[in-house]
DNA sequence: TCGAGATTGTTCGGATACGAATAATCTCAG
DNA sequence: CTGAGATTATTCGTATCCGAACAATCTCGA
């Protein structure tokens, strides 16, 4: 549980206490729900996957991001996941300390890092992702079957209007 | 922008990666979009709102649940802007130190803290809201009119999946 | 009345998070 | 060939951020 009170409350009492404003209340449901949403769910992933792991959020997604472009850069990396380059620099060392990932230094551009998953990174992989794309199953259960691509078509234009 | 890699590019190399296996790529792209509109709407929201106020998004959120409960008690602050307790006392803490909100203990119950807003912090939210409401104006006018109550009701739905 | 158990906010340790400054490297006009 | 400017990853300082441990307070059955 999120609180003691309920969605519906909450939207209720933002009604009536921004009244006497001019809003799109509208707008306001979709950004609020927005974000609910994805800390409900990144919350959810962290304690029912993530956890036994050692792993926090922002490193799944940095190994996740590390597997599927392998080898990758790091200002790839770091645009990808949604981070600065400052805190992969954190997440990375992290992970070289874990013995999950390797960083090496380009060798057509010496100003370039580029990252591995080392053998223990990769097998970790193959065995979280299936275990997290089955919980993201469960989350995005409760979205009719016809509605799925509607939804992640209509994230996609969000996030390509704010970042095109 | 994101990086080098465009969003269509990257699901390509997503699917052709992970082929092998047995995966929901549907709930996996309504997840993964999720996540990537919900960052890149809080950092558009970080850089064009909140900079100049000197807050953070949690500072803002903790703001926010304060005007609308206040007087919020702190566990309901923390579970409506889903951070630890931990983390709003440090966020309390800041947000005094500005002059922006104002502790006491409750009367009734010895345990608990009251949040108030000063009047510096009221007069903040008063201008710092409206102008929040027009850009999220702005980043949901790629949605079409008639399908945004829809799209808030999805990620509620998701939301009381994974709290109720 | 009273004390075991529950609840709450804080503290603590360690990881994440960012902007700004920095050093190393590359690019490319002259 | 060369050096001014651009690009990159790291370091630094500061603010979050969380789980676990903690002290203070409340609840409620005996």
């Amino acid at each position: 549980m999120a609180g003691s009170h309920t969605l519906a409350e909450t939207e209720s009492q933002i009604t009536s206490r921004l009244s006497h404003m001019t809003l799109d209340f509208e707008a306001m449901a979709v950004t609020s729900n927005l974000f609910r949403a994805a800390s409900a769910v990144r919350n959810h992933f962290e304690r029912n996957v993530l956890a036994e792991s050692g792993l926090s959020w922002t490193a799944f997604v940095v190994m996740w991001v590390t597997w599927i472009w392998e080898p990758a850069e790091t200002r790839d990396i770091a645009a990808e996941a949604g981070i600065s380059k400052a805190t992969l620099t954190g997440v990375l060392s992290t992970l070289e300390k874990m013995d999950l990932v390797i960083r090496s230094r380009s060798t057509e551009d010496g100003r370039l890092v580029l990252v591995t998953l080392t053998k223990k990174g990769q097998a970790l992989m193959e065995t979280l992702f299936p275990a997290f794309n089955r919980q993201e199953i469960e989350v995005v259960s409760p979205v009719a079957d016809n509605k799925r691509e509607d939804l992640a078509d209509m994230l996609r234009a969000i996030t390509a209007k704010i970042e095109g």
